[in-house]
DNA sequence: AGCACGCCGACT
DNA sequence: GTCGGCGTGCTC
């Protein structure tokens, strides 16, 4: 009976966001329009027990599951799909590249609300404009109400409405004054701000003048609009590659296209979104993790619909819809924060060519320190680079030296010729950076008496000392307990701090200069809203003598007055077991020198080492970086790693030490029975950190010269991996490109 | 992932 | 005698 009906149902194959490797079949809902129904749909469909939002894949008329089985779509979401054909056919690709389901694909390429079924008619964010009697009205005559007055001259100093979002971006609190000012009519609710073809509607100032290699760099990307190709611009921190940016994106807005600007962190978003409404009349849409799910939602929204021109945002802004698609760039392209780090393990660098391909529009990455990958592909052909060699302007390039600290007295990190030359720099009246990728007072609490030291208890690693608010952290679980006095284990042993951290080097900083002004910048320093930013001003208004820092100091803040810069242990950095540290540590160092100095006061750079002959050090001085990252990709090549082979990581964590283990001996079994053909299999082996938050962790390396091979191999493993009885008892995940392997 | 079903310990 | 622990299995 049901095999005679099921020549002619009608089935729909449907993607719902569960991590199953498997799409399901459902009865096409009653008295439909066949020609209405597109791929890309979002569907409410019975799935067990509960109702989920799934999207529909394909229509077919035959099913594998018995036709009595079958559940019917209980609702249809959309009119016309959200997403276009070619957007589809990306998270087709990505599902299978990244061996991740496609349901739970297409959930990451939708904005929360939409993924769980709210209707696209959901308020789309506010604009606001003057009206004609706002326009005039002098802000004096409402200087009585401050806060009015001053949402008004913000107004006032814009000729083109304002979102929700940039009000939200300049100041907290506008609603109240808003609304005030619409009561009396200063204020109107206008139309967003949509791409002009007229040229004087697109463009608020002028352009810059370029240099030749600039001009280059624009002209070549401004040939291939309309087609696509993949261009590196490479370029240092000064170099101009903003303005390069920002000539291109007009030449695409004038063809009335949109711009999908991507990011890698939060951090840096204001900064460009300022040089960027600036320079254009459009209005501009972001999208990052900081926004609420409303205002991504409506950032989405409208980029889909057309109404907005330029999008900025970070990794998961890569999958919005462009109605009218001209240009990716994607920004810092070598920043691991472009690679998602859990669940849909993607590489927004990689997924944005392939869409650019799919598009058939150009993709610009930018980089004054591009990845290894991205060189080999210029290399390869199928990258076009762009370089730009000089500063812009005037500016001259930081000088980088290595300091030999071998059997120097050091002062907590510090060595006397370093501290010396702070003096020199110092008493010129110019600033200062210090540079420590490591927070906190003191890594290692030991015990002078019995060697006992503080471990987290459910992480393979040492408590780290934070005497500022009297407590051992573990950097890696994020758990706290009170800073202890004396040592539990021979309760007679002094307890002695070992090695460096921020709060450490900051306290002997205030010893030695004690008249002199330090800003301490880590994670703990400027965890409350706004004090980075305070920071940053105090320090650009010369209000700060020393910075020091870590990381987060080595992205785009620019400190003009800094003259000296110094990396106090560049060291840690050299001997990694992940083959990638070299390269991280040679952009760091790039990018730490690239914020200090400016034309009439050129940057030093100041590397403390015990490695003064190490090859990546003098190469990366003597030659700069082009020169190294031809001797790191000869070693890769010569060892056979990426990007001369590819690999695909399988990670394993479980709360029981052994499951991992066999877990991942059942799957190498897996591979043997089928074949691996060239594929290394290079494990089961204990992750670097073995327990990390009280799970066992494990890792299975699959590594390939052939990638087509490799990813043959991971397409038949993986849903006999879903299988496996161990698989429930573990928590396991694939990370295809791994960047880090731990 | 959720959410059920399903067999073994401390409670009104 | 039940409430509920989370092991195991399923979702069209």
């Amino acid at each position: 009976m049901s095999k005679l009906q099921s020549g002619n149902a009608l089935i729909f194959r449907v993607a719902i966001a569960v991590p199953i490797y498997r799409l399901f079949d459902y009865l096409a809902p009653d008295n439909i329009e066949l020609a209405k129904i597109k791929p890309g749909i979002r569907l409410e469909v019975p799935f067990g027990k509960a109702k989920k939002i799934g999207f529909l894949v394909e229509c077919v008329q035959h099913s594998d599951i018995d036709i009595g089985k079958l559940k019917r779509v209980e609702r249809i979401l959309d009119e016309t799909p959200l997403l276009s054909a070619k957007d589809l056919a990306l998270l087709h690709w990505a599902s299978g590249y990244y061996h991740y389901p496609l349901g739970e694909v297409f959930s990451a390429a939708f904005p929360v609300a939409l993924r769980q079924g709210k209707s696209v008619v959901i308020q789309t964010e506010k604009h606001y404009a003057l009206t004609e009697l706002g326009r005039a009205v002098d802000t004096e005559q409402i200087k009585r109400s401050p806060k009015q007055k001053s949402v008004l001259e913000k107004f006032q100093a814009h000729s083109n409405p304002l979102s929700e979002a940039e009000l939200s971006a300049w100041n907290q609190n506008w609603r109240t004054s808003v609304k005030q000012l619409l009561d009396k009519q200063l204020l109107q609710l206008a139309a967003a701000g949509v791409a002009g073809k007229n040229v004087e509607s697109i463009i608020k100032s002028d352009a810059l003048h370029c240099n030749p290699q600039q001009q280059a760099a624009i002209d070549a990307v401004c040939e291939s609009l309309g087609q696509f190709g993949v261009f590196l611009l490479e370029g240092v921190t000064g170099s101009g590659k903003t303005e390069v940016y920002m000539q291109i994106i007009r030449a695409v807005l004038e063809r009335g296209q949109q711009v999908l600007v991507l990011l890698p962190e939060i951090t840096l978003t204001p900064q460009l979104e300022d040089r960027f409404r600036q320079r254009f009349n459009v209005s501009i849409a972001i999208s990052h993790s900081k926004l609420t799910d409303r205002q991504r939602a409506c950032s989405w929204l409208t980029m889909q619909r057309g109404e907005c021109s330029m999008l900025l945002g970070t990794r998961s802004a890569l999958f919005t819809p462009l109605k009218n698609p001209g240009l990716i760039i994607l920004d810092e392209e070598h920043d691991a924060s472009f690679k998602q780090q859990e669940g849909f393990r993607f590489s927004a660098r990689d997924v944005a060519v392939v869409r650019a391909k799919l598009l058939n529009i150009p993709v610009l990455l930018g980089s004054a320190t591009p990845a290894l990958e991205s060189l080999q592909n210029v290399e390869n052909k199928r990258y076009r680079l762009l370089h730009l060699p000089e500063r812009a302007g005037i500016a001259t390039a930081p000088v980088l030296q290595l300091l030999d600290i071998r059997n120097k007295r050091m002062l907590e990190g510090l060595s006397e010729a370093l501290v010396a030359e702070m003096r020199k720099t110092l008493d010129k009246n110019e600033q200062v950076l210090l540079f420590l990728n490591r927070r906190g007072f003191a890594p290692t609490l030991i015990c002078h008496g019995c060697g006992w030291v503080a471990r987290c208890q459910r992480c393979d690693a040492n408590l780290v000392i934070h005497y500022e608010v009297g407590a051992l952290r573990c950097h890696h679980c994020g758990q706290e307990q009170r800073l202890i006095k004396q040592c539990p284990a021979c309760k007679t042993g002094e307890l002695t701090p070992l090695g460096l951290g921020t709060e450490r080097v900051e306290k002997v900083l205030a010893e030695l200069f004690p008249d002199k002004t330090i800003v301490r910048l880590d994670r703990d320093s400027t965890q409350r809203k706004g004090s980075l930013e305070n920071y940053l001003q105090r320090i650009n208004q010369g209000e700060v003598d020393i910075i020091l820092g870590t990381q987060m100091l080595a992205k785009g803040h620019h400190f003009p007055n800094v003259t000296l810069v110094a990396i106090l242990d560049v060291d840690s950095g050299l001997f990694s077991i992940d083959f990638h540290a070299p390269e991280k540590l040679a952009q760091m160092i790039v990018q730490v020198s690239g914020r200090a100095g400016r034309a009439e006061k050129p940057g030093r750079v100041i590397m403390q080492t015990r490695q003064p002959e190490h090859p990546l050090l003098t190469t990366l001085i003597a030659q700069g970086y082009s020169s190294f990252a031809k001797t790191a990709l000869a070693e890769r090549k010569e060892a056979s790693l990426p990007p001369f082979s590819y690999q695909a990581l399988l990670r394993v964590q479980a709360t029981d030490a052994e499951m991992p283990k066999l877990f991942l001996h059942a799957v190498v079994e897996l591979a043997q029975e089928h074949g691996k053909g060239r594929t290394l299999i290079l494990g089961p082996v204990a992750a670097p950190m073995a327990r990390r938050a009280g799970l066992y962790r494990y890792q299975l390396l699959f590594q390939s010269s052939n990638r087509p091979e490799l990813h043959a191999l991971l397409d038949v493993l993986m849903p006999k991996i879903e299988k496996l009885k161990q698989a429930k008892k573990v928590r396991w995940s694939l990370d295809v490109d791994p960047v880090d392997l731990y």
